[in-house]
RNA sequence: GGCGCAUUCGUCUAGCGGUUAGGACGCCGGCCUCUCACGCCGGUAACACGGGUUCGAGUCCCGUAUGCGCUACCA
């Protein structure tokens, strides 16, 4: 049997972290088995259905490249895709249940059923569903239940959860596991308001979809027992079930958005590369050797093995996320990086420069950034003439031979007809020996003079990407300010 | 409260009965150097605790502690 595993966000929102790395351990399973990746959209909450939410949730899993092969709007043969057109199916099934005796009506109303709860609570006993005492099928008369059914009275369907009865099953990363049916409570199936719950839905479209392998989040394992239930009601066999480990804050409560940025779209603005987004998130919970990083994603694809993951939850640690990210922009080609960094650029007000010139820019300067856009921040220089100068370097450096030096440079330069980064260092040097100073000595300054500021790349290099023109007009601007006394600090 | 799941450096992790407990991020130091970085070299730091089982336990079992999750007509 061919693997078909699903992703089945709810549309409350934007993708959270977790819920992409969720998407992705369903994805690297998938394609590592050669099987199917679903998209299933869980909207049977009408109260918290977000418009648009879905096309973001799509959007945002296209851009990071976990495809689905079935789902709303690339079709499938097990479709619809979206649970809110599929209520029919639910409503049949739930009968089902009812005919078998697996299921019941209940007629409570909120209140009393608050009520209830708050009773048992107060004794210490478990707050689930009393099915004695309650109003439903097996404390009202045959008579009252179907009158009630045939008002417009409000009604529930509740699961039938046998007594005495151990509920055993297998999660491929936790083991076995054993609950005892008096702890499961009735659950409801049925809305009122027509709809399915999560339990009742997501079972019958699992079974359905010929889902194998349900991957899904630690905090439905407490619910699983429900669910193994409704299997067995229905008389299905199950599916493989494996619980993934949550993702965590820095004191280690579930991931969420007082801490930090959650919205997996926060950090595409902020300009992480999905690549390592994608990379980092793989490994939070999962290893294949332990001694290696960087995987791509074909890599993690072919290596992905839902036995290796772990058991206990991972903290989402940006720090290394960054380090990640750094390592994705020295790996990446800059053919691709320039066309990404004129849009920035351009976005800034900034003119266009020649994909050529960025690149030589990024080749430079991407070891000193940990993200594409902060190149311009770093060097502002490569795309306007400095304005400003940075007075504690000014200070620092410039002696009173400066000005002298940088005259002769600038007759020196002008006679380069080749102005690269060789030609430069050694006409420099040319100039500082003749003086008896150390190359630094003369480099500082025109550091200065050229971008205005103490850090920079490589001096040459620097001024060999700029152009003989750009460099000896800095030059020049420097000197005449400096002489009238108009510079700015 | 009840039930469940978990627990190796600060963080992500390797380990699947015998290891000087390995790697990575971060941090610290050094080298390189025209600055800032990159890079390279080195250092810091962990098996939650207590009992077993065993010749031998981070690895297996049982407790305890701690953390987290669930306990809805939310998913």
């Amino acid at each position: 049997m061919s693997v078909r595993v699903r992703f089945a966000p709810s549309p409350t929102g934007y993708l959270h972290i977790g819920g992409l790395r969720t998407a992705l351990y369903n994805y690297l399973f998938a394609k590592n088995q050669g099987g199917k990746f679903i998209l299933r959209i869980e909207d049977t909450d009408r109260s918290r259905f977000v418009e648009n939410a879905m096309e973001g949730l799509i959007e945002i899993l296209n851009w990071a490249g976990i495809l689905f092969d079935e789902g709303p709007g690339v079709g499938g043969d097990y479709g619809p895709y979206i649970q809110s057109e599929r209520l029919e199916i639910y409503k049949k099934h739930a009968n089902l249940l009812l005919e078998k005796g697996n299921a019941y009506y209940a007629f409570d109303t909120s209140e009393e059923l608050e009520a209830m709860r708050k009773k048992l609570q107060e004794k210490g006993l478990n707050p689930k569903y009393d099915r004695k005492t309650m109003k439903n099928q097996f404390t009202l008369s045959e008579t009252e239940v179907k009158q009630r059914l045939n008002s417009d009275e409000p009604y529930v369907v509740r699961l039938l959860v046998p007594d005495n009865y151990k509920v055993h099953f297998n999660d491929i990363i936790r083991g076995d596991i054993t609950v005892d049916s008096s702890e499961i409570d009735d659950q409801v199936l049925l809305k009122s308001d027509g709809y399915p719950t999560y339990h009742l839905a997501n079972v019958v479209d699992d079974y359905l979809m010929k889902i194998t392998h349900v991957i899904r989040g630690e905090e439905w394992l407490p619910s699983t027992p429900k669910h193994i239930l409704l299997y067995e009601a229905f008389g299905w066999d199950l599916p493989k079930f494996a619980h993934l480990p949550l993702l965590l804050n820095k004191d280690r409560s579930k991931l969420s958005k007082r801490q930090g940025d959650v919205a997996v779209e926060d950090y595409r603005q902020k300009g992480y590369f999905k690549e390592a987004i994608i990379n980092f998130v793989a490994l939070l919970g999962w290893n294949p050797t332990g001694d290696r990083e960087i995987y791509d994603f074909q890599e993690l694809i072919d290596s992905f093995k839902l036995e290796k993951v772990n058991k206990g939850g991972a903290v989402f640690d940006i720090e290394k996320l960054n380090w990640m990210n750094f390592q994705y922009l020295m790996k990446k080609d800059t053919k691709e990086l320039a066309i990404q960094f004129k849009t920035i650029l351009i976005g800034k007000g900034y003119p266009e420069f020649s994909n050529d010139y960025l690149e030589k820019v990024i080749k430079v300067h991407r070891e000193r950034v940990t993200f594409l856009h902060q190149i311009l921040d770093f060097c502002p220089y490569m795309f306007q003439k400095p304005e400003k100068f940075d007075k504690e370097y000014f200070e620092k450096y410039w002696k009173d031979y400066s000005l002298a030096i940088l005259k002769e440079l600038l007759i020196k330069y002008s006679k380069i007809d080749n102005f690269v980064h060789d030609d430069l260092h050694k006409a420099t040097l040319e100039t500082a020996s003749e003086r008896g100073l150390k190359l630094k000595d003369i480099i500082h300054p025109l550091r200065l003079v050229i971008t205005g500021r103490s850090a920079g790349a490589g001096m040459f290099e620097t001024m060999e990407i700029l152009g003989k023109n750009e460099c000896l007009s800095r030059i020049q601007y420097f000197i005449d300010n400096y002489e009238k006394n108009t510079l700015v600090f």
